[in-house]
DNA sequence: TTATACTATATGCATCATGAATATAGTTGA
DNA sequence: TCAACTATATTCATGATGCATATAGTATAA
């Protein structure tokens, strides 16, 4: 049975939860900046009407503040400068179990697509 | 593609989404209230600790406000009343499309999950 | 009969997360 | 010099949440 109050969010049900893993995740073998990062969530649907900027930037922070990443300043090429994050041993060790979170959500969405199919199935034979 | 801005929340993020539509699921044939509706959705990750009653019964106003049921009383067997929820002929169509859109969340979390398992394989190849 | 427990719904309050807008700042090209 | 792009952060109003509380009917045990 997996511990559904694993840390990195107390909320499951919070699209902060599954921002943070993602985040993590992207983290998990190379630093890497804000700006850069909000491109690569795109992939899993954080597109920019999903995502503001402002949210990226301070649950980043927010992270930081709880040990799950750190960050240092790098100078800008041909830009400003950017807060690189990378993720922490702690982190590291803890992003298996937060994995097995998202397995037992998308198990829990396979449930339901299942109720569905089979409640429409049983309307479709009357 | 699959229109990510389909109605029943406008932010496919919130948890209130995909609680609006595990209860549109327990209500598409059969109508049901709100303290026996709490029971039912623990079967999709909404235990005690995840949902409190409070935003339950807002979230069931708020649905009726927005046309996805109706409620009428009933009187209480051994008990107080009790407010019956009911889908609408709108929400029992719509649903189709809010079910492929947790159709694409569910992909969305399996590509996360294979993107972490790719990253251990090559950590434990080195 | 009084108190407790259970069913059932709703709301006030403080807190927290969000998006939009704005601020700041460095660089590049017209 | 002005606009556009990269890059981060913060203010502000709004909106969703949990907790506690209110209300109310029924049942049961002391």
């Amino acid at each position: 049975m997996i511990d559904k109050k694993q840390r990195c969010c107390d909320k499951p049900y919070k699209s902060e939860k599954f921002l943070k893993i993602c985040l993590l995740t992207l983290l998990y073998d190379k630093a890497d900046h804000g700006y850069s990062l909000i491109e690569e969530l795109e992939e899993y649907g954080f597109e920019k009407e999903e995502l503001s900027v402002s949210t990226l930037y301070r649950n980043l922070r927010k992270m930081e503040k709880e040990g799950l990443v750190k960050s240092s300043w790098k100078k800008g090429e041909g830009g400003p400068q950017k807060r690189v994050y990378t993720i922490t041993e702690k982190s590291k060790n803890d992003l298996s179990e937060y994995i097995n979170f998202i397995r037992y959500r998308k198990s829990v969405m396979k449930r339901l697509i299942d109720t569905y199919e089979e409640k429409i199935f049983k309307r479709e034979a009357n």
